[in-house]
DNA sequence: TCCCGTACTTCTACATTGTAGATAACCGGA
DNA sequence: TCCGGTTATCTACAATGTAGAAGTACGGGA
């Protein structure tokens, strides 16, 4: 999409993921809920990548987490969904909807 | 995707043209089918090489039309589901249905 | 103090998918 | 034979999908 209109299929998952997850969303947790969801093994390297060009879009801010709690490691980067992302999910589903309204769900696609 | 084992999102919404055109899906119509349900402008390059590529899959099959009827133009090229197309098309709805489960219409999303 | 394991993120690279537009093929009629 | 209408093919490039190695940071133990 050259123009950044519409949601990729992985996109579409990551984001929802995000929304599952709420406050506690970050590199590793997103990664998590979408192999445990989607049944599926994701390498960490498409979660972030996928969620820098959802932030480049606007669809999601990041912010890095503050150092008040007391546990190892490097800093964590917490993704959040904003408006237009939400939208952007709203308008996924709404065309996915239509392409399939009036479908019924396994014998339309066996009739042929 | 690699191994080509998960759908794109044009790829979904051109799989499903098909199923609602049934005996009459060919380029033209399925563009058509497309813009109506999508409220989208496609071009006719992009569904022929989404096409294309889902053929090479055995996603879908396509054969010429016969001669037999009485109009101009060039031959029509028609296309098919084929039944791993539809389970890819199922599979597909069932991972965006995992990764939707438990979340309201508009109230999570807008929660944040 | 230095090294180490743990917990995460970044970076680099490349394959696949998305998309457009120009061009070619074929048909019947003027 | 030239022409317009109908449809498919080709070429090219941008965006998305995906992986894995490398890097950063912190606290604890030798």
């Amino acid at each position: 999409m050259p123009k950044g209109d519409f949601l990729g299929a992985f996109e579409e998952i990551v984001l929802l993921a995000l929304v599952h997850l709420g406050e506690d969303a970050y590199g590793m947790t997103i990664r998590r809920e979408i192999e445990e969801r989607a049944g599926r093994a994701v390498s960490i390297g498409a979660v972030y990548s996928t969620l820098d060009r959802l932030q480049a879009k606007g669809f999601v801010s990041s912010q890095y987490a503050n150092g008040s709690e007391a546990r190892r490691g490097r800093a964590r980067r917490y993704f959040k969904l904003e408006p237009e992302g939400a939208k952007s999910l709203e308008r996924s589903k709404e065309i996915l909807a239509n392409m399939r309204r009036g479908l019924e769900p396994e014998s339309e696609l066996t009739k042929s």
